[in-house]
DNA sequence: CGAATGCTTGCATAGTAATGCAACGAGCCC
DNA sequence: GGGCTCGTTGCATTACTATGCAAGCATTCG
């Protein structure tokens, strides 16, 4: 076609999901019916089920507050940056200063603000166990699946930062 | 009365959350007709009513797994110690380090071994805006409401621990 | 004691989230 | 171009989770 005429109302799913991220990290987002809404205003239009596959696509985690309303957070950043496996394994040997590990979860600690970039290529790779990253400035939080072990993962990712 | 006999599967509500915390440690957990299943498998008998509101008392977070099974995981150690205010704050000035904050996320650094400790104090200081913790070895990870802000909560932390 | 109060639970149901299926559109190959 | 394949979405439905209400128990109070 060469009639590229841009509708407002109609996004990519990257961009959909660019905005939901941002709406969760702006405001308590209750349940998808909110999201929907939210996005609603600001053009964009979607079904609670499209974002229900946009929630999991990103990883979202459900937190519930004992007295409260529950809320939407998203642990990682979503890139659509590739990454080689040497690219992880370089990011890694680079960025990654200590693994530690404590029951279920893996710490990974990074040069103050490199956080983010190792969590990205962490989330990048696949690898099996790892149920959702969090980034902080410098430090990496991973909740690893039970049945696979924090111990396991964490040697993994120090054999990976040549630790 | 003058009775006390041990029934096999009627447990207190805090013995049945101490066991959710563990099986939830301990293995996937997909749902909560699982945990209702995994309860019974132990002797313990309780409805998905129940599991739910103990959930919530736990401050149970639902991860989503990009492509494979959700599972449930528990952020914070549930203790029922007290702790009065002025031992929050001695707990603070103690043991925290360092308190970091990015977006919506607070990072809140211990001495090695000591983030538990933390972390349990924190839970139990009911601050507002506070969605969950997650503790490690000697970091601990604080979700923070958006519509607080991260920096909000760093700067009441900063100012308990006396940084 | 018996009544009143508070806490916990199950039942039934309302509320919320996930998914099978079909439809639509873009890019590709023949 | 016509037909394929792949990816994305909405609709309708199912699956899962949260909660109002009332019952059951224990403790406290009168």
């Amino acid at each position: 076609m060469t009639d590229p005429v841009k509708e407002p109302s109609k996004l990519g799913k990257t961009q959909r999901q660019h905005l939901i991220a941002k709406l969760i990290g702006s405001q308590v987002v209750a349940n998808q019916l909110a999201l929907v809404d939210l996005l609603a205003t600001e053009g964009v239009i979607a079904t609670q089920a499209t974002v229900s596959r946009d929630l999991e696509d990103m990883g979202a985690i459900k937190v519930r507050m004992p007295g409260s309303e529950s809320a939407y957070a998203i642990p990682a950043l979503p890139k659509e940056q590739r990454a080689p496996e040497d690219h992880l394994r370089r990011v890694f040997g680079d960025w990654v200063v200590e693994v530690a590990h404590s029951d279920n979860l893996v710490i990974i600690r990074t040069p103050p603000g490199s956080a983010h970039v190792v969590a990205s290529a962490l989330d990048r790779s696949g690898l099996i166990g790892v149920l959702g990253t969090v980034a902080g400035d410098d430090t990496i939080l991973i909740v690893v699946a039970s049945d696979v072990g924090g111990e396991s993962i964490a040697t993994q990712l120090s054999d990976l930062a040549g630790l």
